[in-house]
Order: C-alpha cells, then structure tokens, then sequence
DNA sequence: AGGCATTCGTTGGTGGCGCCAACGTCGGCG
DNA sequence: CGCCGACGTTGGCGCCACCAACGAATGCCT
C-alpha cells in the first residue's frame, strides 16, 4: 500500500523513520514469535523471570515494562501453556509469585534463537561497526526519556 | 510501570530497542498533534497532499503508506473539519479528487510546528552529527526493508 | 487497637496503528 | 460485450500502550 515514495515532509523526521523501521522491526517480531506461537510480550515476562527469578506480578510489570493489566493476560496464557507458575505467596496474600517452569524456560530458549535471526535479518545492511553505532544511539535516546518519565512521575 | 531496569535479554535486541523508542517518540507525537486535535494520520496526508498535489485517494494512500480503509476515516474527519475537499472527478466517476483547502494548509503549518518541536525533544541527548547519523543507518534500513516488501509483493 | 492510604491482582474498556476481506461501482481492454 | 481490475467504503482483527475502578489484603500512623 505504499508503493510511491513517501513525501519529504515524511523522510526528514526523526520520529517517521524510527516508528516506520519499528513497525518494520515489529513485524518482524511478531513473524518470528508467531511460529511458535509466542509474542512479544511473553517473551518480556519470561525474559524478566529468568534474569531476575521468580517475582510477584507487580514487579514483573516493572521488570519488563509490560502494563500490569497486560501481564494478568500474557500470564493467563503462558500458565495455561504451563511455560509459568502462579502460586500464592504464603508472605503477603494480595501477591502471587510466578516462577519460570522447565517448559517455560525451553520455550524461551526457542523463543531466543527466532529473535535471534530477526535481529540479523532486521540488521543485514548494516556491518557490524554500524550496528554498534545505532545500538549505542538508540540507548543513549532510551535512557534519556526513560529517565524524565522517572522524573515526571515522582514529580506529578 | 517501568521502574526498574529491563533485563539485559531485552536491551540487547535492536528490534527492542528501535520500538521501545519508537513508542516514546509516538507519544511525543500523539501529544504534540493531541494538543491541536490532530493525529498522525492526518499529517502524513496533509503532507502529501500538501507535496503532490491533489490527488485521489488511492494514490494519496500510496504517498502516504497509510492504509486504504484508514485514509477514509482520516478524510472523514479532515472533510468535516475544513481541511480537505473530496470532490468527485468528473473523467473516472469511481474516483474523488481529494485537495487541501486553505484551512487545511493552515493547520498543516501548525502541525509541522508541533512536530519540529518534538523532533528536539526526541533527539535533544544527540549533537548534530550523531543525529544526522542516526538519521542515515535508520534511512538505510527502511529503504532495505521497502525494496524487500517490494519485491515479495510482486513476486507473490 | 482503629482507621487510612497503599499495594496487588483483576476486569473491562479506549485509542492508535497496520492490515485483511468483501462489496458495489465503475473503467478499460481484449 | 464481457471480464478483469481499480476505486471507495464498511466492518472487523490483532498487537501494543494505557486508564479507571474494584475487592482483598497489608502496613503505617496515631
């Protein structure tokens, strides 16, 4: 559907050419995640609880920037999968804590090496040294508005 | 909802890290135009109109990459605002001619001053350089991965 | 000890964006 | 003439980000 080139006023904005490759990048993604199954946030959740091990649904929501609202579906899924555990913590009963099961943990190794080849397939025109370069720029923007989200939000 | 820090398995993805920032600049956006009633469909097809001429809404979405059934909608909403005018062409009845009223021009010039604003804020951590390379390795992306659905468009 | 604010999980809903299927209308070409 | 295709439109789907509200449970503060 977009088989003429897009106008300059389109081109020449920083925020068009990082939403129009992230698209493409999602696509690509969900592409890759969709063979088995899987998507994007699952492999959030599941990527959180093995880093940092078993955790309350709350602190998996900050851990992987996955709205709380959005865990309670992606865990309904991936518990019915039986890739998680949720089972009640005996300590505070408002909290459940979500442990990562060994079906969990190969799905998400199958998950890595899909996400793997999209990163290379995402990537192919750029060597090595680029990819750092636009690593390293993408980071320095993430932190940057990351922090000031931070900042807003104990400020409000 | 994001407090602590994402596990290293999801910093170390491009394609998470191209739409993590993705989403910070689409709100950017989404708040810049919210505040004249705007949205980002609205611009890509005011642009384009603005750069080629009228045209029917077919190529408009072509110009634009905004989808078909989405340019609709949009026009709807730029139509009963003043901004557009979609008057049957007389020589392919199956055709409107879709042009930008002067009202429309003037709201395309506030959005382009909205938007230049949010380009600073979304790259205000990165020097003049570092953001014309950005702008480069993103550019090249895009154009790969345009060329690649091209062809599979075409060949399928 | 009592009362209040806060946290947690959950439900249901919103909006943007990208996209697909289907249909009636109409034009162009063999 | 008949068929294939383009055009505009409607209605729907999926993913992601996010918000409001609620009951249950906890912790703090007095």
């Amino acid at each position: 559907m977009s088989d003429d080139a897009p106008p300059e006023a389109l081109r020449s904005l920083a925020s068009w050419l990082l939403t129009q490759t992230a698209a493409h990048a999602h696509r690509l993604v969900t592409d890759g995640l969709g063979a088995i199954a899987a998507r994007g946030h699952h492999y959030r959740l599941l990527a959180s609880l093995d880093e940092f091990g078993p955790a309350s649904q709350a602190t998996l929501a900050r851990h992987s920037g996955v709205h709380t609202s959005d865990v309670v579906a992606a865990l309904n899924e991936l518990s019915a999968a039986g890739h998680t555990a949720r089972l009640p913590d005996p300590a505070d009963r408002r909290r459940n804590i979500i442990t990562l099961t060994p079906s969990g943990r190969t799905h998400l190794t199958a998950m890595r090496e899909r996400l793997q080849a999209v990163q290379e397939d995402l990537l192919r025109p750029l060597d090595a040294t680029e990819r750092a370069t636009l690593t390293t720029l993408l980071t320095r923007l993430l932190a940057h508005h990351e922090n000031r989200e931070r900042e807003s939000r104990h400020a409000g």
